[in-house]
DNA sequence: TTATTAGTCTACTTATTAAGTAGAGAATCA
DNA sequence: TGATTCTCTACTTAATAAGTAGACTAATAA
């Protein structure tokens, strides 16, 4: 399960990506819009602005904004930041491989095979959600 | 991720589908062989039987064993029995489904589409994941 | 140049869940 | 009857998630 924090860091992606090109959005903006708390809210955009996927601007009119296309931004990375691997075991883990303790040998480990193949597939579809497609997708469904 | 438990529970199923129909195994020697805590084991093989997957028997000679055939057994049973949901989130769950706080909406939200793909993909996978051909995989691996 | 606005950042607290343990009890067998 | 092995409730401890406080810095505009 994602963590809350990963929800709403998704959340206010897909706020400034529908707001791309328009300006800084204040923290405030987005948690009222969102319910996001804003403490709460401040710490996680702080995180995608050090991830080099927002920018910020402070004072009067300041907020924060994408410095990447909402075409270029997806949900594999956005989790992968926040919540960390996606793989369902440490030891199939492509960007934070760990050993397992248990298995005395990795290699003869039959369960392995079906959780790299279930981690493929899991990345070749959040790889290909990004914050456009989401904007348009909801787009669509809003105007039915 | 898969909590320790799940990972226990796969492991000693697994240990136990090997030794199908080969009477009773004691909790200890799975213990022993996986690098279980025995204490924890108890539970996890106790859920299992609470489950229909295992059945037991007390006394000398005792332990646990399959009630289903191994090809009867796969990791989606397993992984939602002990860890419960296997959607990304609440709101795409088939078993455990739950309205999400945030989206004020839930037929217009962009987000679900993709992790009802994740699931759909991910529940084939482990669907198809019996405990007979992850045996069968292990055998063919050693040998190798 | 000062007041105001809005993000920055460290250091918390609190709540929840995961992981593991203790120990008395019940069934089975020799 | 005594040894063996699972049963089950009730813990403890550790780790992580979720949320909060407050002082600080940068930008803007009167």
């Amino acid at each position: 399960m994602l963590s809350k924090k990963c929800k709403y860091a998704i959340h206010a992606l897909v706020y400034l990506a529908e707001r791309h090109e328009q300006g800084p959005v204040q923290i405030q903006d987005i948690s009222d819009d969102q319910h996001i708390p804003k403490k709460f809210l401040e710490a996680i955009l702080l995180e995608l602005r050090h991830a080099k996927i927002l920018e910020s601007k402070k004072g009067k009119g300041g907020g924060y904004y994408l410095i990447k296309d909402p075409s270029e931004v997806n949900l594999m990375q956005v989790m992968r930041l926040i919540d960390g691997p996606i793989a369902l075991l440490p030891c199939v883990s492509l960007n934070y491989y760990e050993r397992c303790d248990e298995c005395r040998n990795e290699k003869t480990c039959g369960i392995r095979d079906s959780l790299v193949h279930v981690r493929d597939e899991t990345l070749k579809i959040l790889g290909n959600s990004t914050l456009a497609k989401i904007v348009k997708r909801e787009k669509s469904l809003k105007t039915k």
